[in-house]
DNA sequence: TGAATTACGTTATGTTATAACATTGCACAA
DNA sequence: TTGTGCAATGTTATAACATAACGTAATTCA
């Protein structure tokens, strides 16, 4: 395992210390299951992948109970798009966690956690508000692809396009579709 | 079922004939079923409803290849953070549907389907750009409490909050949360 | 009419998640 | 040092969501 996934983890134990939780070592290694494997992976998935990684054997339960657990720490976020779950990309920072968002690729299921702009998710917020909801966590998930996988894509890109409804967009910002 | 689902329904019918597909019958009852209930429902829950309204019984087979046509004619929607679908509610109008936005109460299930304004959506776009992803449908989903639930859950809201973590946020547009 | 296509039925199985209860192991008091 | 209590983990079963594979019926259209 490498250096900095150590210290990562160091500094996750010191964080549940601090909070009186223990990280106990099967929670470590699901931890470090995550953190190791770049792209968001299931519950079952992990089982398979720590059993490779580390030989330990986890029974999904287990898992779960675990995730549960990391997600209440705030060192893994579970994505509800995906059914999968990520290391959180802020373990060393005093972060407040405020509003999390997920940009997942479809095709490779890698995660980049972002930051959007306050006014941005402000004006999300207004708009809920005024629907007459209330945004219950502001944590945001979107489906994307990932630059890598819409390269790789170009070469065999032409799919069966059934409906070519119109895809003209009143916004300013949008970069060009592979495969359409 | 009311007037107005079955104009609904005609219209849809009219929208795949145009379009040289076909809305057979199981398919409009699976989207009665939808139409007529008010919230979002699990292909299984689909098929129990229908079961109970109509009297009519499908697979949940037939239920999930039935609303994978109804999403391919637009006429319902796969909400992916419930594992749940809902009618379109942009039937009768020629609308682009290049965006739909869904806010969903995770207390009664109650699905609202909005339209963010376009610039906050050229915003959002581009800062997944900005991260190296591209938004793969627009369609943006957010886990709400509808205002209905939020009342109800005043009176008996005094949860665990364990970990009072620092929600004090730089958006002004924030609204009073319930039970923090 | 008959071939092709589309829709639907049926069965089996895969995947994700939780319930329920048993067992282990550590911390702390007596 | 031994109980006692609680947190963590193990184990089994099952619920909930989803798709694969293949057969049959209905519809379309040459």
């Amino acid at each position: 395992m490498s250096k900095r996934i150590e210290t990562l983890i160091a500094q996750a134990d010191k964080n549940c210390t601090a909070r009186g939780t223990r990280l106990t070592a099967k929670r470590k290694q699901v931890l470090a299951g995550l953190l190791n494997c770049k792209r968001a992976l299931s519950a079952y998935e992990l089982v398979d992948y720590c059993e490779q990684e580390f030989g330990e054997t986890f029974s999904a339960m287990s898992v779960y109970r675990i995730l549960e657990f990391l997600e209440q720490e705030q060192l893994a976020h579970r994505l509800n798009l995906a059914n999968k779950y990520v290391a959180c990309s802020h373990i060393c920072e005093h972060h407040s966690h405020d509003a999390p968002q997920f940009l997942i690729c479809q095709s490779c299921h890698k995660v980049s956690e972002i930051i959007i702009p306050p006014n941005t998710v402000s004006a999300l917020k207004q708009t809920v508000a005024d629907a007459g909801f209330e945004l219950k966590s502001p944590q945001i998930e979107m489906n994307c692809i990932c630059n890598d996988c819409k390269t790789k894509a170009l070469g065999r890109d032409h799919r069966n396009k059934q409906h070519s409804v119109a895809h003209s967009q009143s916004t300013t910002a949008m970069t060009t579709q592979a495969g359409t």
